[in-house]
DNA sequence: TCTGGGGTCCTAGGACCC
DNA sequence: TCTGGGGTCCTAGGACCC
C-alpha cells in the first residue's frame, strides 16, 4: 500500500493560517512580479480566478469581488511545508517528499487514511488529503477523491476501484497531460478506466514508455522508476523591467548563480557544466532567447567560479539593444561532494582554498543572515530585490520582527 | 494556452565512427 | 567524397509534473 498526503490550495491555506478573517474568502497567490495567479483557494476556482491566468487580466475584476491576494511568501510556505513533512516522518516509517505539499508515504500495517489526515490537518492548520492506493498513478487519483469528501481520505481497493476510474476524466491522470489528452480523444478514450482497459500490445508500439508505464500503474503494478539522485538544478527569474546593458545582464546573473550556489551545497553537490540563458519576452517583438553552456575545469559550488563562466558566456549570446526580460543559470552534470577528484588539470590548492572560503561564506550567512555578505558582482542585491512583490504577507514563522501576534 | 520558477524523463536526429 | 549500412554518442527539444 502507498498512500499520499497533499495540502489543499498549499499556498492560499498558508496565507490563511495566520489571517483568521479571511476564513471564508477568496484568496489567490501570485508568481513573482506579481505576474500570473500560481495557487487559487476553492472559493476563487469557482469565481472563475484559477492558475495561470495574468494578474493583471483580472486584478480589477478580483478585487471588486473581494478576492484577497497575496504575492508568494516562499519563505512562509517552506516553513510551513517542513513542518508537515516532520509530523508525516514521524507518523510513518518511511516517506518520499515529492514537492513541497506532497508526500508518497508507506504507511505502518493498520494504518488508516483518515486517521493520518486528521493528525496532520489538526496540528498544522493546513487541510489536507490523504489517499491510499496500490500504485502511485493510483493514489494520486485516490487522493483526488479525498478532496471531495469530508473526512478528506479515500482508500482505493478492488471493490470501489472501477467505479472510482470511471469518474477520472483522462486529463487528471498523473502522466496525462495536454498533448496526450488530445490524442487518446482522437482515438475514443475518455476515462481512466478506458486508457486501464486499453489494449497494451497496440499501446506499446505506438506510445512512448512514459505513457506505457502509466497504463501498467492503472492495473496497479508499480511501474514507477525511483531515483533520488539530482539531476540538474536550475535558478531563474523574470524581471520586472527590462535590461539590454550587457553588464547589467551580467550583474543579475551572478544574483542566480548566488542562489544556484546555495542551492547545490545545501543539497551537497558539485556542477560539472554550468549555463546560462536569458530571454525577451515572448508576447511583444523578436523573442531572442540565447543558451549557452561550458564545462568547468573541476566541478564546483563556488560562486565565484559560476561568475567567471558568466562572464566568458555572455558576451558570445548578448545582443546588444535587446529587452531582455528575464534570466537563468544551470548546473549539470552533479556529482555528490565526497566524490569530488582532483582532477588532473586542477590545482589542489585552489580547491582547498574554495572549500575554506565556502566554508566561511556560509558561515558569515549562518551568523548574520543570507545577505550579509555577497559576491560583488550581484551589486550586493538578493534575488527578491529584481521581483515586485507588493503584495506580500509577512514572515510569520521565520523572521524575528515579523512574528504573527496574539491579543 | 503559454505573462512563474523549478524539476524529470524520453526521443529524434545529427555528428561521427567503422 | 554524397553511389551503403550500421553503430554510438550527444544535444535540442518536447512532454510531463508541482
Amino acid at each position: 500500500m502507498i498512500g499520499l498526503c497533499d495540502a489543499n490550495s498549499f499556498f492560499s491555506s498558508c496565507e490563511r493560517v495566520f489571517r483568521p478573517d479571511l476564513k471564508n474568502k477568496p484568496i489567490v497567490v501570485l508568481s513573482n512580479n506579481d505576474g500570473i495567479v500560481v495557487a487559487a483557494d476553492k472559493m476563487a476556482k469557482n469565481m472563475g480566478f484559477t492558475r495561470g491566468k495574468a494578474w493583471f487580466e483580472i486584478e480589477k475584476e478580483a478585487e471588486e469581488r473581494g478576492v484577497y491576494a497575496f504575492s508568494s511568501n516562499y519563505t512562509l510556505y517552506q516553513d510551513l511545508s517542513n513542518r508537515i513533512m516532520s509530523i508525516l516522518e514521524r507518523e510513518c516509517p518511511n516517506i518520499e517528499q515529492y514537492s513541497i505539499d506532497e508526500a508518497f508515504i508507506y504507511p505502518p500495517k493498520g494504518m488508516k487514511a483518515k486517521d493520518l489526515r486528521r493528525i496532520v490537518t489538526d496540528s498544522t492548520g493546513i487541510p489536507t488529503s490523504v489517499g491510499f492506493a496500490k500504485t502511485k498513478t493510483l493514489v494520486k487519483i485516490a487522493s483526488k477523491l479525498a478532496k471531495k469528501r469530508a473526512d478528506g481520505a479515500y482508500t482505493l481497493d478492488s471493490e470501489n476501484e472501477d467505479e472510482a476510474l470511471k469518474k477520472t476524466a483522462l486529463s487528471d491522470v498523473w502522466g496525462v497531460g495536454w498533448a496526450w489528452e488530445k490524442d487518446l480523444y482522437k482515438k475514443g478514450f475518455r476515462t481512466a478506466k478506458d486508457l486501464r482497459d486499453c489494449d497494451l500490445d497496440y499501446f506499446e508500439k505506438r506510445y512512448p514508455i512514459t505513457l506505457i508505464r502509466t497504463i501498467y500503474e492503472l492495473r496497479g503494478v508499480e511501474a514507477h522508476v525511483e531515483s533520488d539522485r539530482h539531476i540538474s538544478f536550475m535558478s531563474g527569474i523574470s524581471f520586472k523591467d527590462s535590461v539590454s546593458d550587457i553588464d547589467e545582464m551580467i550583474s543579475r546573473l551572478s544574483i542566480q548563480a548566488e542562489n544556484l550556489s546555495k542551492k547545490l551545497s545545501k543539497n551537497g553537490y558539485l556542477a560539472s557544466s554550468f549555463g546560462v540563458n536569458f530571454f525577451t519576452s515572448r508576447f511583444i517583438g523578436e523573442i531572442d532567447r540565447p543558451y549557452g553552456s561550458l564545462i568547468l575545469n573541476s566541478p564546483s559550488n563556488y560562486t565565484p567560479t559560476f561568475v567567471e563562466a558568466i562572464e566568458r558566456l555572455t558576451p558570445v549570446l548578448f545582443k546588444e539593444g535587446m529587452p531582455y526580460r528575464g534570466c537563468r543559470v544551470f548546473a549539470f552534470d552533479l556529482i555528490r561532494e565526497e566524490e569530488r577528484q582532483i582532477s588532473l588539470f586542477e590545482n589542489g590548492e585552489r580547491v582547498k582554498k574554495e572549500e575554506s572560503m565556502s566554508h566561511i561564506v556560509s558561515e558569515i550567512m549562518g551568523k548574520y543572515g543570507r545577505s550579509a555578505i555577497h559576491i560583488a558582482s550581484s551589486k550586493g542585491r538578493l534575488k527578491e530585490d529584481l521581483m515586485k512583490r507588493e503584495r506580500k504577507s509577512q514572515n510569520y514563522t521565520t523572521d524575528f520582527n515579523e512574528l504573527a501576534e496574539v491579543y
